[in-house]
DNA sequence: GATTTGATGATTTTT
DNA sequence: TCATCAAATC
């Protein structure tokens, strides 16, 4: 048995990894040290020399695209295909245990999959039929609570109210949103997960039959496992089953959903002969950057202690560029990114990372006018669009008509003369008697609830959802997505908006016959129709399809996460928008916030640029800025400050800013710092008006951003 | 049933 | 500022 090809090109630690004897094993891998090469070496190594065969194998990542990679590579090294290989994403596994498993779990067998935007609209339709009002208790803060529990691993009955009325009221909503999901066999996200650990939990045998049968574990980007994912990992390995941990604590940036740092430390704990291997060699990027990435990050606490090196050089020193404001700074960005395409930078290895998406537009905008291709990350996915999703419900409601979800969506899309009256008879009905609403719709034309015309309108429906369901009998995938589209008119419907976007959603919709006639399922419990709505929910599709062509890259810095690229761009390092404003006060929240640089400065391969703006206009106004504390925190030796060239000043005090052209009122200069007797200190941030009238807007460190008539405000210049 | 108006509020995102 | 969304209007 020849392994040497897996161990060759290692270095010593990596070697020690891919190699080590069976045993709980935890691996700290910095950014840029191999860490997904020596995942998947290992698993090549264990199945090369026998210790385990590929279908006893259980690996575990967080995205689709990691999992995908990961079994390629596997293939690839060991030049056979593993199919029989557990490789995918913890929802995905969830998933396929919840599929085999759906009778031990009271599920119906076509139980479909709720995204989280059809949690937002399940939600909202709790809470109107709560007769709660929407401003006090905000959907999308009912969903991420209810997500916050499962995601800890809470049924209502077990969450932490302390009888105060606000948790009472949130229990409530919770408990009558699970009594909706039960009605209509929906599965969410994070109760895929809770379902698969309790799955395991209360069935003894199915539980020892599963640790018969994963021999190996192993976890990647395990700093992001939440409670229930590490429970549930941990339940799997029970005391025999070696479990492979690979994460790095210092890239730990979604704690904001969930995600416990606190795992990989618990992992030795509660596997005690832990072997823990540290990857910190880097080959990705030069000294200065690492050094600089090394000096950031070590201003965190609590950390388990790592300092990357290279063998590489030095490299170049990072840049650090003061722009005047936004639009400044996003020029400068874009001519020093043509000055990299001139000297041969292909185009798709310049990023731009920004803290949050709506710096993007600026940006995007000078892009634009320098004719540069770019591609931003981070929009709607094909799955997720609105016609596709309207098209796809039509399927599940054929697969499992009590699909409330979905028949909400679409009992009158396309319009067809069931209005509000009549649904909200039907949800009266369903409510009263237990039903979902396709059983109400059907007991309400029985007992002959309504008018003669809802009634006919409602039996059109029904009729429409009967019809596909028998055309759909021993009918190819494709078909009965045709059948769908032709029977609930919805392609007519989008063929005769002639606008762009009416076009554009025919195309998609056409697009989905396609998309079902390629699919191919590796999983044989289910039927097609089933794998497919639920390949769509836990994989929405990649970004815009085929626009791989040479493009600048831009995206967020958690998107760049595991990404790498030879020429890096980190814009808008100010207080309050990096580390952003609602993550400053909190130190645990901010090291968040640090860790977050990190992560997008340790993207760059060869050159880093650093920049800031000292006036960003955001939510219509512009303010003024300071350097974010994150460029303090990076010793001088490795940066080289550029300087405005001379011509700028003038050029951009133009026309951009009114505020720049009438930069003063009555001696309020903004950045001009003053004090007021009431609100202590504070920062001119805007004037307006002259004369008695005049105004300043002034920041205030304590009670925040006032506009004050400067005439009676008695401001003192400090 | 489509279109216009007005209020609102605005990290980060995968599954 | 500007996009989104629900209510109001034609």
């Amino acid at each position: 048995m020849d392994i040497s090809d897996l161990l060759d090109n290692l270095n010593d630690k990596q070697r020690e990894a891919v190699a080590a004897p069976p045993g709980p094993l935890l691996i700290i891998a910095g950014a840029g040290s191999g860490k997904t090469r020596v995942l998947a070496h290992r698993i090549a190594y264990l199945i090369r020399t026998g210790e385990v065969s590929p279908n006893n194998i259980l690996a575990v990542t967080f995205t689709n695209k990691a999992a995908r990679e990961m079994r390629e590579r596997i293939e690839n090294m060991l030049n056979m295909p593993v199919r029989q290989m557990w490789v995918g994403t913890f929802h995905g596994i969830a998933h396929r245990l919840l599929r085999a498993h759906w009778q031990d779990l009271g599920l119906p067998q076509t139980f479909q999959i709720l995204d989280s935007d059809d949690q937002h609209r399940t939600i909202k339709r709790v809470l109107k039929s709560l007769e709660l009002d929407e401003a006090r208790w905000p959907p999308k803060q009912v969903q991420w609570w209810i997500n916050g529990q499962k995601d800890e691993g809470r049924r209502p009955e077990y969450v932490e109210h302390h009888n105060a009325a606000y948790e009472l009221q949130l229990v409530k909503i919770y408990t009558a949103y699970e009594e909706v999901c039960r009605r209509s066999g929906l599965v969410d996200f994070a109760e895929l997960l809770l379902r698969a650990h309790e799955l395991l939990l209360k069935n003894d045998d199915i539980l020892k039959h599963y640790q018969r049968h994963f021999k190996h574990i192993l976890v990647d980007e395990f700093q992001d496992t939440n409670t229930i994912q590490y429970a549930w990992v941990r339940l799997l390995a029970g005391d025999k089953n070696p479990v492979l941990a690979v994460g790095d604590d210092d890239q730990s940036i979604y704690g904001w959903r969930g995600a416990k740092i606190e795992n990989i430390q618990r992992f030795s704990q509660d596997f005690p002969a832990t072997t823990t291997i540290r990857l910190e060699q880097n080959y990705r990027s030069t000294g200065n950057i690492l050094n600089a990435a090394n000096a950031l990050i070590d201003n965190n606490d609590g950390r388990l202690g790592k300092n990357l090196w290279t063998e590489g050089s030095d490299g170049e020193l990072i840049k650090l560029y003061a722009a005047y404001n936004d639009l400044e700074e996003a020029r400068y960005i874009i001519s020093s990114i043509q000055s990299f395409i001139e000297k041969g930078t292909p185009r798709h290895e310049i990023a731009i990372l920004y803290r949050s998406n709506a710096q993007s537009r600026v940006l995007e905008e000078a892009l634009l006018r320098r004719e540069i291709p770019y591609r931003v990350y981070g929009g709607m996915r094909f799955f997720e669009r609105a016609e596709v999703k309207n098209a796809l419900a039509y399927c599940r409601l054929v697969s499992n008509p009590n699909d409330d979800a979905s028949f909400e969506r679409i009992v009158n899309t396309p319009t067809r003369g069931i209005g509000d009256r009549s649904v909200q008879i039907l949800r009266d009905h369903a409510r009263q008697n237990d039903l979902s609403l396709w059983q109400a719709a059907n007991d309400v034309l029985a007992k002959k609830m309504v008018t003669a015309r809802a009634g006919n309108a409602i039996k059109g429906f029904i009729d429409i959802i009967g019809n596909i369901k028998l055309l759909s009998e021993d009918a190819e995938l494709f078909e009965i997505v045709e059948h769908v589209l032709h029977h609930s008119t919805l392609l007519e419907h989008h063929k005769n908006d002639k606008s762009e976007k009416g076009q554009m959603r025919a195309e998609n919709l056409e697009e989905l016959v396609s998309a079902a006639r390629q699919y191919e399922n590796e999983e044989d419990e289910l039927s097609m129709l089933d794998a497919f709505l639920a390949h769509a929910a836990l994989e929405a599709g990649e970004g815009q399809a085929g626009e791989w062509e040479s493009c600048v890259q831009l995206m967020t810095l958690h998107t760049a996460k595991g990404l790498e690229f030879d020429v890096v761009f980190l814009s808008g390092l100010e207080e309050g928008l990096f580390p952003h404003k609602m993550s400053m006060d909190e130190p645990g929240r901010l090291e968040e916030e640090r860790r977050l640089c990190y992560v997008g400065m340790t993207r760059a391969r060869q050159n880093l640029t650093l920049s800031y703006a000292e006036i960003r206009r955001l939510h219509g106004t512009e303010q003024y800025t300071q350097a974010s504390r994150f460029i303090r925190e990076i010793p001088a030796d490795y940066v080289e400050e550029i300087r405005m060239n001379g011509s700028a000043p003038t050029a951009v005090t133009s026309t951009s800013y009114h505020a720049a052209s009438q930069p003063e009122a009555q001696g309020f200069a903004l950045g001009q710092r003053v004090a007021h007797q009431k609100f202590g200190e504070g920062i001119v941030t805007s004037c307006e008006g002259d004369g008695s009238h005049a105004r300043v807007q002034v920041n205030f460190m304590d009670v925040g951003s006032k506009w004050l008539v400067i005439a009676y405000a008695n401001l003192q210049l400090i």
